[in-house]
DNA sequence: GAGCATTGTGGCAGTGACTGCCAACTAGAC
DNA sequence: GTCTAGTTGGCAGTCACTGCCACAATGCTC
């Protein structure tokens, strides 16, 4: 056994701040309840909530930290050579297919996420920052792996754009659980892939 | 004259409050300084800084309003028949480069900021956070202007996009001005013109 | 399985960011 | 001049977050 008891533990609390987070949120705002609450639902203190959490509103964003890592190990086993713009959109669509599942908990959370980011200001916030933070990572892999040169601008803009049609992709799903009659039954991958094609055809007249 | 007295005594304290608070951040830093010291620098009180600026983070942030107004003006006049991209490209070289000005008080301003937003992240995450909140404003005017039914996805992609290939710039131009070794003289407009180079080379293969 | 090192946890006190409320003031309209 | 509406300042209060320290649990080693 690789995992220790110390990070079953870990991931445990983890995912039980998570889900207090996220119901807290749900049933009273995001202002309408402290930390505090949050810390007592899931069963610890308030100091050890803002170690996990460090911030109120991170601790709703834990779950998705799984899918940005899955990312992130994606881009570090992609191929330099090719052209990377393909390996990136897919890379995208593999990620968001594996974590998009409805019937999973961690499913049903992400979904409570992006639903509450619509009405949630500060909780957006706290979103766009950690993704912003995420980005930063995801584009010093890609120019280490890649060899590019500090002042090459391919690989900042290689992340940022497609994380920006990804972005659009969420922002659509986010709106599509708020408003079933506008689009039919949400699907994330699909939505993703409606992105995507949207782009090529901006780009390619 | 169609400014009366309260519009510019409020734009006045406006600028005020944000050389006032770049001034602070640059001296002591984002943490070392409190909001109570940026309002008494900018000459008025803790209550009425907080109607100005929203957060103390956000007071340094009043200085590219001015920025992405002239972006949504641009954006709104914008011809919708004719392909969208390198419209908007075009508006953003404008943009930047009528901001960007060295010599002007707000482009040394500007550049302050962004010379502070690599090294304070509290800083750059109410940065992303507001950029967000504008480009909601960019994308709901370009679907207004376009008429594009709500669940399509391409104003959002566009926004999101196109704002994309300008942070990827802006990056570069904070990391140029703490490290002028690896590039030459840092130029906005040459930045973003080298990011929209990559762009085009990565989309067409 | 006892003892030691490491890591995680709780409690507490303190700082400071932000808000609601109200009272005083001031520009603008007539 | 006076009335109205917008603007400001001063509290007082709440709550997010942090540093510090004592204590507990885990993991390691013999």
């Amino acid at each position: 056994m690789t995992t220790t008891l110390r990070d079953r533990r870990r991931r445990q609390t983890e995912q039980d701040i998570c889900a207090a987070a996220l119901a807290l949120f749900e049933q009273h705002g995001v202002a309408g309840c402290t930390s505090d609450d949050i810390a007592a639902a899931a069963g610890v203190s308030s100091r050890t909530f803002y170690r996990y959490a460090v911030t109120k509103e991170r601790a709703a964003l834990l779950v998705q930290a799984d899918i940005e890592d899955a990312f992130e190990a994606g881009v570090a086993a992609l191929r330099p050579t090719e052209p990377l713009l393909p390996q990136l959109e897919s890379l995208w669509t593999e990620v968001l297919r594996r974590h998009e599942n409805g019937r999973s908990a961690s499913g049903r959370q992400l979904r409570s996420l992006y639903r509450l980011l619509r009405t949630e200001p500060t909780l957006r916030a706290a979103a766009v920052a950690v993704d912003d933070e995420r980005r930063a990572g995801f584009t010093a892999l890609l120019a280490e792996l890649t060899g590019a040169a500090p002042s090459d601008p391919t690989p900042r803009v290689l992340v940022e754009v497609t994380t920006a049609v990804v972005r659009a992709a969420l922002d659509r799903w986010s709106e599509a659980m708020d408003d079933p009659a506008t689009y039919g039954e949400p699907d994330l991958v699909t939505l993703y892939g409606e992105a995507v094609t949207a782009f090529r055809a901006m780009t390619q007249p």
